[in-house]
Formats: C-alpha cells, structure tokens, sequence
DNA sequence: CTCAGTGTTCAGTG
DNA sequence: TCACTGAACACTGA
C-alpha cells in the first residue's frame, strides 16, 4: 500500500478521525521489531492522556504531534496500514500493533501483517535519523527542474533507482517511479547522467502530476487514469497498456520493474 | 511447496 | 570517502 499518495491519504483521514482528541486508552502488542526495541510499557505512556494535536507527513513517512514529546513516527513498510474504527478490535484480530482510544469512543488502529513497519518515537522527527537524511517532499516541496537537475543529473545510477532512493527525493516507491517513466516515454534503464536536459524535464513534471493526480484521488487507485500502466502492471502475463503495446519485466534498483519497450526509450 | 512483493538498511565492491 | 549494488529482513497469498 504505502507510497506517498497511500501514506498522504492515511494522514488525512487521521487527522479528520482523531485531532484535537485526546487518548483514553492504550493497547500495545508486543512486537520488538515494530516498536524498534522500546518497551509496551514505555509506547503506552507516550501516548496515554496526551491530545493530538497535528498528524504530519514527509515522505513515506508520517508522525502524530502530541502535547508532550518523544512523539510516535510510523513508517508502513511494505504492507502497514491504519485504520479508524468505532468498535476496538478483537483480542484475537491478527497484526495489529497499536490501538488508541480516544476519548469520544473512536479507534485509531495500526496494523503491519508483514512487521517492516516501524515504530520510532522522537523529540524532533524533522532532525533525526531516518526523516532527517530525506531529500524533499514531491507533493509538499518538490524542487524546481534546475534543482532536479543538480540532485540527478550527474548519477550514474539508472533513473529508475535515483527516484526510489529516498535521500534525493522522498516519497517515490516503486509503482510510482515506474509510472513516472512510463508516462515520460523513458527506458528505467537508463543512467541519470546520460539524460538530456529536456528528458529531466519532462521526467519532473510527470513526477508533479502523477503525485498531484494520486493524492487528490484519495490513493484510491480505481480513480487514477485508465491510460496509467498502473492498472497493468501486475497481470506479469502478456501485460499491455490501454494501447496494445506489451509490458517487458525486469529488476532495476532491486525492484521489479514494468515498462514499455516500444513507448519508454 | 516456492516465490514475489506499493520498503529500508547495511555489508561489500570498485 | 563516496556512489552504487544486492542481499537480508518477515510474512502472506498466488
């Protein structure tokens, strides 16, 4: 689920279910993994009696500004996700990591069936270690072309991997970055530095719409453009686009990568 | 039964 | 030292 448009979407629908709330009740399932080593009994006292005040975002990753810090940043990792519920979940619900019930009888939920997300709780999320390294926000703050053309222009690496590293830009995972150069007519292949300044150019604009397009859907993918390889991406067997063209499979940055020979050179 | 996956980190390489 | 690559991590569902 989680790229930038997901985790976006999840902090809107936090801060209309929860903000300006105050937390009644606590329940931590114990997961040292999740938690990054801290104790249930220290998580449960970040957030018991505390109110919401902000729920703020950079990149994939998101964190709930409490009257007092540390505060908790949560990263979804590969499959994270949250819910807002009326009823709490049941002892037996499986993956759940952290419930907060706020003092109106609402639900905040965690849950991570595959445990890469994380946990971290931190006085100063902008500064510190992981959100502290990342490069700047593509819905929020994203750099002009000049600047994109600084950030990636002298790489070596593929374009396809320079988008998913999250110290250049932050927010782009991988159907993303591959959405972006298919809609860019660029091979992922492709080194950064071999790139033409108009290619860098058109690469930052369909980086500003695809992100623009995406949040404003709410992530809810069923909304995004019948054109976007997107809806084709996953059927790994005789993949085409809208167009006929066929989809070719490979691994770019680590990642399975989709593309369009006969459309992305 | 095996493998891939909407992500990040870290060891290893040049 | 730096940029970059690939494996590891944990678990589910195809």
């Amino acid at each position: 689920m989680p790229e930038l448009p997901e985790v976006e979407s999840f902090r809107r629908q936090i801060e209309e279910a929860i903000r300006g709330k105050t937390v009644k009740d606590v329940e931590v399932r114990p997961d040292s993994i999740v938690f990054c080593g801290e104790s249930p009994a220290k998580v449960k006292k970040v957030f018991l009696g505390q109110k919401v005040k902000e729920c703020k975002r950079k990149g994939k990753y998101l964190w709930l500004e409490l009257d007092q810090k540390p505060w908790p940043v949560f990263h979804l990792g590969m499959k994270g996700f949250y819910v807002i519920a009326k009823e709490k979940p049941l002892p037996s619900a499986k993956s759940v990591k952290l419930v907060l019930e706020m003092n109106d009888g609402t639900f905040f939920v965690f849950k991570d069936p595959r445990r890469f997300g994380r946990v971290f709780l931190m006085d100063d999320p902008l500064a510190e270690k992981p959100i502290g390294y990342l490069g700047a926000d593509v819905h929020t703050e994203l750099p002009s072309v000049q600047e994109l053309k600084e950030l990636i222009g002298h790489k070596k690496a593929p374009i396809k991997s320079a988008l998913l590293n999250q110290e250049t830009l932050a927010g782009i995972g991988n159907w993303m970055a591959d959405e972006i150069l298919f809609q860019s007519g660029i091979d992922p292949h492709r080194r950064c530095c071999d790139l033409t300044p108009i290619e860098i150019k058109r690469i930052h604009s369909k980086i500003r719409s695809v992100t623009t397009l995406s949040v404003d859907a709410g992530a809810d993918d069923s909304r995004y453009p019948a054109s976007w390889i997107f809806h084709h991406r996953w059927g790994k067997k005789a993949g085409k686009i809208s167009t006929g063209e066929k989809i070719k499979h490979s691994v770019v940055g680590g990642r399975t990568t989709a593309w369009v020979p006969a459309k992305q050179k």
